[in-house]
DNA sequence: GCCACAATATTGTCTATACATATCTCTATC
DNA sequence: GATAGAGATATGTATAGACAATATTGTGGC
């Protein structure tokens, strides 16, 4: 461990609690001048650490009200991660969600993968269809790890689809994607209403806030006349 | 157009002359007493800028030596554009590449984006297959902006992919990723090697520096056993 | 020419202060 | 009670200066 400035020490502490949980979306964190007299240090030391985590995003800050733990990208234009529901929302499509399943579990034995996602707790497993006017438009198959995340087990995914409820109530600090193209089979292309053996997209994505692995999803979207679109801009760091 | 910091000036007038080509990647900018003597403001001024340049990854400083524009994400493990070359090396195979074809053209009248992509020059319009131990990995096709790019008419493309090339010499500051899933045609069977009616990934990319338009390129993967693999960070601003 | 060492220039971090700006809160007035 | 205005407070921006860290550059000895 190499030895660290000051301004790094605050952002980290501070990034550590809203990381963690401790400090929720919406909270105030300390004013400038508590921070101040908590680290024995000048107002600019803390703002600097202050206006990096603004830069990337953790925090909100306005002027005589204070400094909030910002609320984790609300719907994103720029869609990182991409969100079907804000997706076809956006389409000038009437949404809908399909709950084909859902059951508490625990990690199975041999499956490596699940076992680290549950992370000692269990998996809350999910299977919904996404529908755009009524019209199937992607399945569904999801993990979200309890341990992690347990506000999930009391939302009514009925409602609301599984994607759009964490982004907007769990800060993520990296995911990965997985994009592949396959035939479907028998199953898939029943639930989707298309002929078996058209090609689909199946967009696999592994989410985690800090080191504890959040959730894991696959979605199947039918390939004819449909794409997934993201845009970036480079980020640094 | 809003009241701007003093900071914010800075910060948008050597961001125009990296993103414009003039200061191009390892030009050496000014030192912070020149920068400080031309604006008339304390060093701080300029430090709190070029530090947002650093964040932004667009400089690069180095303690006595000075600060330099930043040479465009040197083959980087988290892929926000996917470079096939640096892929293929990655998995450890011997990446080779076929250049089916190469022409320089005028933009087809009538074809809108290629018109806008042209910006008034001529295009450069290149065909090739990407080969992993000689085996068909993806077929690529391209349109590169001559009137954004003029260097690409003198480089051999027999040798280097054609984006990792790009990805090198041309910083760029926003992208388009379309993905599609498609079954394979006689044609792309035929040079992917794959059966007719393999269920394929089709990447088509765009890609801008500021509001020039540098490059549009579609790739086809075959879908059997091959992923595109992407990892994020949520990023700010 | 080659190497060790000192001088020096540039960035990195931090302090202490000042004034500007936005907005929340309290008070006085109608 | 509702509304307008005054005051308080936290953040936003900027200054001027100090010392530390780190390469680069120059110098001298061999």
């Amino acid at each position: 461990m190499k030895r660290q400035t000051l301004h790094q020490t605050i952002v980290g502490e501070i990034e550590g609690r809203i990381l963690s949980g401790e400090w929720p979306p919406g909270h105030r964190i300390p004013f400038e001048h508590e921070l101040m007299a908590h680290y024995g240090c000048a107002r600019m030391t803390v703002n600097k650490a202050l206006a990096g985590l603004v830069k990337a995003g953790l925090i909100v800050r306005r002027q005589r009200a204070g400094s909030f733990v910002a609320h984790p990208r609300p719907a994103s234009a720029i869609l990182d991660i991409p969100d079907i529901q804000a997706d076809i929302a956006g389409r000038g499509m009437a949404y809908a969600i399909r709950l084909l399943d859902r059951r508490r579990r625990k990690p199975e034995a041999g499956k490596a993968e699940e076992i680290q996602l549950a992370g000692g707790g269990d998996l809350l497993a999910l299977t919904c269809v996404h529908l755009g006017d009524g019209r199937p438009f992607a399945l569904e198959e999801r993990l979200i790890s309890l341990a992690s995340v347990p506000e999930a087990a009391s939302v009514d995914f009925a409602e609301t689809a599984p994607g759009h409820w964490l982004l907007g109530h769990v800060p993520w600090t990296e995911a990965e994607h997985r994009i592949a193209a396959i035939s479907a089979d028998r199953r898939l292309a029943g639930l989707l209403d298309i002929a078996a053996g058209t090609a689909c997209l199946a967009l696999s994505r592994r989410t985690w806030r800090g080191t504890d692995h959040i959730t894991h999803v696959v979605q199947y979207f039918p390939g004819n006349g449909f794409d997934l679109v993201a845009r970036f801009t480079p980020q640094g760091g």
